[in-house]
DNA sequence: CACATAAGGATATCAAATATCCTTAACAGA
DNA sequence: TCTGTTAAGGATATTTGATATCCTTATGTG
């Protein structure tokens, strides 16, 4: 079981975004190219986080993408879920239900033991991710990265977004 | 992100040798056969808990598995990852090396904030999964399971395993 | 000795992740 | 209005991993 690169590179681009003034757009192509990635597979990301209303896209030149609300009404489990799904990641195929020597009439719980505890630890794992905030991977940014760093990605970035 | 197949047939037949007397031992043939899924396949799936010290193999007419330390020893992380590998589910691929403004010279932590969050929310699940034991799983099953259920599947199995 | 079994190597099949290309519609600026 | 840039998304390769099967070998039982 693996997450997917996708997860990665979504993190990494709302990391960027929640640290730029919050009205300012950044298109598809210069993250990719901030972040060494793909622009083409990366836009399928963004896309995902669009349509689930983490970033909003403009259209034109100087178009491109910014958080759809506060970095701190954002939370990784967000990001997460519109990059990898809802889905929980541990799928009950009822194989108890294959059982050769119980009754056909034979009526099973709503759940299985072993489909209770996958999903409360899968459970765990969202409770987990719902408690950090894209303004809280932005604070660590700031933290962790020394400032003459910060101040060129920063410039970097200053002049490849749409002027504003 | 999903979790193999085999992590839920390892998990039930587990469930199934911790409901037996511990020094019973069950064909994968029977396992196979009692849970409706493909027996060469599952057999992958033994082997990987052999290998981790999980249950114990023996050769021969009358040989299959049987658990290798009692079931209130064993967790489900132990059999999760005994399938699954012991690796996070979120691989850091390090992309904040790609950034194309930052000096030859730059210096990174051992790790970026996404891959923190991600590993603490990994940590989090494994901890879940850790405790829950295999005895948990039998008391469980017995409290869902109808009592004539219960009594036939432990009839059926009884026809099937090594004398004893 | 005959047979059943675990162990494991080799390989086929299938689904999903990864990646690229192309078209369309919207928007900005000249 | 015109041109160029962009998000959006459909179509399609490519690669990887999960799923599944087959076969051989070594070991144990009766």
């Amino acid at each position: 079981m693996i997450l997917r690169n996708q997860v990665e590179w979504a993190l990494h681009c709302c990391g960027v975004l929640a640290g730029l003034p919050p009205d300012r757009y950044i298109a598809t192509k210069v993250l990719a190219e901030f972040h060494g990635v793909p622009k083409e597979y990366l836009s399928k990301a963004l896309q995902a986080l669009s349509g689930a209303g983490i970033v909003t896209g403009t259209l034109g030149p100087s178009g491109g993408y910014r958080l759809a609300r506060k970095s701190s009404e954002i939370t990784f489990l967000d990001v997460v879920e519109a990059v990898e799904g809802k889905s929980s990641t541990f799928e009950c195929t009822e194989i108890r239900k294959n059982i050769p020597c119980n009754p056909a009439t034979a009526k099973y719980g709503k759940t299985c033991a072993v489909a209770r505890t996958m999903w409360k630890a899968d459970a765990a794992w969202r409770k987990e991710l719902r408690s950090v905030r894209l303004s809280d991977l932005a604070k660590s940014v700031m933290e962790d990265v020394p400032a003459d760093q910060l101040a060129q990605s920063a410039a970097w970035l200053e002049e490849r977004t749409g002027g504003a």
